[in-house]
DNA sequence: TAGCCTTTCGGAGGTTTACTCCGCTATGTG
DNA sequence: CACATAGCGGAGTAAACCTCCGAAAGGCTA
């Protein structure tokens, strides 16, 4: 079942261009529920064809924050190589932190996606999820991180702050100190 | 300034209670997003007696949520009479995140007033909030609890965990669990 | 280059929810 | 009982979502 897709259309690889530029630029200054009118509108196009290219709101965010998400993954098996497993997870879930506060609303949209197979964002809500049980398994095996804990629950966790962080005094970082300092095994 | 009003008029107080049980079943079965027509449909009011009691969907989340604040400042002032301060802030914050799914939704409407002033549920997050800080303040200082902690963090935390919960899992007890256990004082 | 088939475009229009405004009604007081 | 007014209700305006289909543009073939 190979679906042999010619290349897109010359007006339409253009519209896509214009609305992925558009959609970054409503996304950074209203948050990702910024008006798809608006966001059509000022790519200078019908909101049919941004209906068409995103069907739905979570298709245009991920679109956006594609490169994002490879990204985290290519550092995420950088950080493999690292002789502290424990440094390298923390240094990650940093970097996952700096993701999801991208966009205003951005951390509730991947959140929503995580347990939903239907979201467009699912994929990258793995992808992200795998990344992270990696770094995990090994901070854990060097006897560094509680070994009940699993990469969904660093990915809820991570969200769930970038979230609170969101509503007033841009703690997120300091709360991520907080409760990473807490998923250290206990040396008593 | 003592704003002297008289008694509520018989027919204003008759829907004002329809419209709060109204918004209680609404909120139980839709969420704190629930459509406010429909609660003023179910209640057999007009959508501007709602508005009038109620300007803002916040107004009417605090109407709803007034008893169950009350009921928590309550436990909290039992609970400092505790032998173990340790236990009791746990045992609040476990009290405090069930109040905190009551809802769906609620979380964010919580989180979103804890710094607007404005809001119509700050008061409720602040009574929370010192109910938090004194309990806090006691499995400080019995050296508990790490002392670089503070109760707009627990609640903020308590509000993350909590809406992390309605997305997928129902997970909310766990993360409150790891992320409590990390809260305590190392002992290195 | 011209003609034709297909992909893509665009926005009018239906729907849902929020919220306001003001003529009418119910209440309770003298 | 009558009058002053607190309170009612819903029509109307606005904003955002999303669908549908006639019109336009693209690109292939001769």
């Amino acid at each position: 079942m190979t679906t042999t897709q010619r290349p897109m259309r010359a007006d339409a690889r253009r519209n896509y261009e214009r609305l992925l530029t558009a959609a970054r630029d409503a996304f950074a200054g209203n948050g990702t529920e910024a008006s798809l009118e608006d966001i059509a509108r000022s790519a200078e196009v019908g909101i049919g064809t941004l209906y068409r290219h995103f069907p739905t709101r979570r298709a245009l965010i991920e679109a956006v924050l594609h490169d994002g998400v490879v990204t985290l993954d290519a550092q995420a098996r950088e950080l493999l190589e690292s002789p502290s497993p424990e440094e390298a997870l923390l240094e990650w879930l940093r970097h996952l932190m700096a993701h999801a506060t991208t966009y205003r609303g951005l951390a509730a949209a991947l959140m929503s996606s995580i347990d939903d197979p239907g979201s467009e964002l699912y994929g990258s809500c793995e992808t992200l999820q795998n990344s992270g049980d990696r770094l995990l398994a090994h901070a854990q095996s060097a006897g560094a991180i509680r070994p009940d804990l699993t990469g969904a629950d660093l990915i809820k966790l991570v969200n769930a702050i970038a979230w609170a962080g969101e509503h007033g005094g841009n703690e997120a970082d300091r709360l991520l100190d907080l409760v990473a300092d807490g998923l250290r095994t206990r040396d008593r």
